[in-house]
DNA sequence: CGCGTTAGTTAGAAGGTATAACGAGGAGAA
DNA sequence: TTCTCCTCGTTATACCTTCTAACTAACGCG
C-alpha cells in the first residue's frame, strides 16, 4: 500500500470518527457532511472525494458497527460466557453508545439496502448465539428466541419507553435469558 | 367552534393525511413541510400558520398513531381477546404501516420529548394489558414481559430482519405470549 | 525529471426549514 | 350595513443541506 492509499485510509477514518461524535450526540438523522467538513478544516466537496454520498458513508458506519458487535460477541463467548453473559455483553456494547445499537437494529433507513458483507457480519453474530444456545436439537430456536427477548427489552430500554416505569432493563434482560435456558415447552 | 376554526382543523388534518402518506412511503426522515405545501397546492410558508415548525407536526402524527394503537387495542379486549388475541391484535395494527409502529416505538427522534398526553395514551395502552395478563399479583410483571416479547418480534420483523431467514413471525408471536402465560417462574 | 493521477478549491443547482413583511378577504361587532 | 381587525396566503429572504462541475495545485510513480 503506497502513501496515496496509507493517506487515503486515514482520511476516511478521520471522517468516519467524527461522523460516530456527531451521531453520538443527535443520531444519525442529524449527521452532516457539511459539518463534518468544517471539523476537519477542509471544504464540504473535498469529502466526496473519500464518500461517494452521505448513504455510503452511512454504510461503511453501519459495517464498523456490526463488526464492532460481532467482535464483542465473540469475545464474550471465547471467555467462556453463557447465555446470560452474551446477553449481558450485547447489553453493554449497546450502552457505550445507544446510537451505534439503534444503527443497526432500529428503525431502517429508508430506501436502504444493507450490502451482503454487512449481512455476513450479523450471521457471524447469529452463529455464536446459536452455538452457545446448544442442544443443537433446538439451538437455533433459542437462537432466535435469544434475539428477540434481548432487542425487545434493549431497543425500549434505548428508546426511553421504560422512563419513570420502575424496571430495571439489566434484570429484565436476565430473567429473559434465563426463562428461555430453563423452558421446557417451546 | 366557528367557521374559522373549523377551516382550521379541516386543514391540520388534510396535512396530516398528506404526512402519513410520506411517512408510509420513505419514512419519517423524509417528511417534508414543502412536499406538503406543494401536493396542497399553496406555498410552502402557509403551512407554518397551522404547525409552528415540522417537529409539531411530527408531535401530532405521533399523538394520532398512540391514540390509533389505544384504540386498536381497546377494541380487541373489548372484543373478548385475550393476550394471545391482544398479541394479534397489536401485530395487525403494525402491518397496516410500519412506519406508523416505527413512529411510536422505532429510533427516537433526537432532542425530542414526548409530551404528557402522548405518554398517557402509552399508559392507557398498557392498562389495558396488564387487565388482560391477570391475575393481578403478577400482572404488571406479565404486561411488562408481553410488551418487550411483542415488541422484540415485532420491531425486527418490521426493520426486515427476518428477511431470507425462514421465521414465521406470526407463529414467533403467538408462541412468545403463549409460552408467558404458561410459564410458573419469573 | 516530467507525466498523470489525485486532492482540494470555488461556484452553483436543487431542495429543505423557517422568518419577515405585505396584501386580500372574511368574521364579527357597532 | 358598514367598519374594523384578524387570519390567511403570498413573495422575498436567510441559512442550511447534499451533491456536481470545473479548475488548480501538488505529489507519487515510472
Amino acid at each position: 500500500m503506497g502513501p496515496r492509499e496509507r493517506y487515503r485510509e486515514q482520511v476516511r477514518d478521520e471522517v468516519k470518527q467524527h461522523a460516530w461524535e456527531q451521531i453520538a450526540t443527535a443520531g444519525v438523522a442529524a449527521l452532516s457532511l457539511n459539518a463534518i467538513a468544517k471539523q476537519m478544516g477542509v471544504s464540504g466537496p473535498a469529502l466526496y472525494r473519500y464518500f461517494a454520498n452521505r448513504d455510503e458513508l452511512i454504510t461503511a458506519l453501519i459495517r464498523d458497527a456490526y463488526r464492532s458487535l460481532a467482535d464483542a460477541v465473540r469475545a464474550a463467548y471465547d471467555g467462556g460466557a453463557d447465555l446470560v453473559g452474551l446477553a449481558g455483553a450485547i447489553r453493554e456494547w449497546a450502552l457505550v453508545d445507544p446510537h451505534r445499537y439503534l444503527l443497526i437494529y432500529g428503525t431502517p433507513v429508508p430506501g436502504y439496502h444493507a450490502p451482503a458483507d454487512t449481512t455476513a457480519i450479523s450471521d457471524e453474530v447469529m452463529t455464536v448465539i446459536v452455538e452457545a444456545a446448544g442442544p443443537p436439537a433446538t439451538a437455533v430456536r433459542r437462537g432466535l428466541l435469544f434475539w428477540t427477548r434481548v432487542h425487545g427489552v434493549l431497543s425500549l430500554e434505548l428508546a426511553g419507553h421504560f422512563q419513570g416505569m420502575d424496571v430495571d432493563p439489566a434484570a429484565l434482560v436476565t430473567a429473559e435469558v434465563e426463562a428461555l435456558a430453563n423452558r421446557t415447552r417451546q
